[in-house]
DNA sequence: TTTTTGTCGATTGTAGACAATCTGCTAAAA
DNA sequence: TTTTAGCAGATTGTCTACAATCGACAAAAA
């Protein structure tokens, strides 16, 4: 006699989460959450005790961290949150804006008018928050339209690219959100899209979507530079914590390629 | 005194390679090699002994694998190597074109004569192989042709992922050169991709190598599926050595999108 | 002073031990 | 005969212990 299933949450946590896939989850959320910053040591028996956990499983979720780029693993030295590097930046911005033209091309193709209304709904949303100036609110927005963008595309091998890429594009200089933005500019870009997307012209669809990420891109870069000349500039040796000496190696910036 | 810093290739080995990185790169092989199977399960105690290694650094390795989708690990239950369903195939080869179609666009851009003469060489290289039925070296020189043209596209992020999804698909039905395959049309394909890049137009050198792509991706479906059939008729029960209960869901077959 | 060498504490790398869980078999019950 | 219950062996999950390595400070030598 085959005994229904029925779900149960508490059961079925305990049938597929082991203690490495929790602490994986909950170190990912602490270090694209900016708890945990860039750069930062990670020392197992630390972290560990402050987990309540031994030093086997959170080693494991380690390599799974260092797998997806969050983390990086130094023999004999430790673990440290990642650091990306201005053209691993550039890189990554170059490549999404390749996926999202894609995306924006196969949606002005094959959506349908629900989830025209579905991604229009989070515009509007988007341009609400503008107007209260919720910063925060507005760039879970973002990131949920366009996250919800690239699945609506319908190949899942893409949208877990892009998720990774977003991920690690996070631990770029973590000021992302950290100051009120251009939030205007980018939430009308959004608006373009849906109506390019909407009419149904692929070209249209593609150039807006690579247009707003380059956009982004610029945005980010030339903010974050700046920022990084004013903290060298205000940066008297007792300002910072410690030394840190920078342990990632950073070549000279490449031209705009890709 | 800054002491000059001599490579010695065993001392930087042993800096910088633990057991973890070492068992990673050996069971990848394994597993892209073959010898690991897809739906093969991976004890630890057994591949520990064969090792000479303890479970811990074993398992590090087994998280890794993971995250980089060769192995699935189920709590409880072990670790087994991952038998790439139809789908997710279809939309690797689907992802694979739109990026190679793009590595043509810039290809097309881009390129220097002396990387022309280069690629042209490993065409000649596989034509070669094409004369002497070397279905063996003519799939390596594919493999290094194709990563080599990403990799001159300039996007070290492009070119890692790439890489990992030509792994990934590897595992789809360890058969692309288990039989004496279609190199002759490959090969042309190669030549006229080479053609249209040197040419300088990208719209021609995009269209080609997604053609290319979507071409193998036809072949190598067709193909599988074929085999499948017929290993269904075969298939009396005891032509099987274990039943193997096929552990992986696979729904319907999607349509061609993307 | 400046450089070098030695030592100590802290941290990581690896191994082994024990507990929890699963799978398959056997025997009892329906 | 079919189903259920219970047990035994195998395997995985987690923890603890020990060995190897690193980083920093102090003492000795230049």
């Amino acid at each position: 006699m085959d005994a229904e299933i029925i779900a149960h949450p508490t059961i079925a946590l305990l049938q597929t989460s082991s203690l490495v896939s929790v602490v994986h989850a909950e170190l990912e959320q602490m270090i694209l959450s900016g708890r945990l910053a860039p750069g930062e040591k990670l020392t197992e028996l630390t972290i560990a005790a402050k987990l309540g956990i031994s030093r086997g499983p959170l080693r494991e979720a380690f390599r799974m961290l260092e797998e997806a780029g969050l983390v990086r693993i130094t023999k004999n030295r430790g673990v440290f949150v990642r650091d990306i590097p201005v053209e691993e930046a550039i890189e990554i911005f170059d490549l999404r804006a390749a996926m999202d033209e894609l995306v924006g091309r196969k949606l002005a193709e094959n959506i349908t008018p629900a989830q025209v209304r579905e991604i229009r709904g989070m515009v509007d949303a988007m341009e609400k928050a503008v107007k209260e100036k919720d910063t925060y609110h507005y760039h879970l927005l973002n990131l949920k339209f366009h996250d919800r963008l690239v699945e609506l595309a319908g190949n899942s091998k893409l949208s877990a690219i892009y998720r990774k890429l977003i991920k690690e594009l996070s631990l770029f200089r973590r000021l992302n959100l950290e100051d009120g933005w251009l939030m205007p500019i980018s939430a009308s870009e959004h608006r373009q899209i849906v109506k390019a997307i909407a009419s149904g012209d692929p070209d249209a669809a593609g150039k807006a979507m690579f247009a707003h990420v380059m956009d982004s891109k610029e945005r980010t870069i030339a903010h974050n530079l700046r920022r990084q000349l004013q903290v060298q500039t205000e940066q008297d040796p007792q300002t910072v914590k410690k030394p840190l000496r920078s342990t990632q190696h950073r070549p000279a910036l490449k031209p705009d390629r890709f």
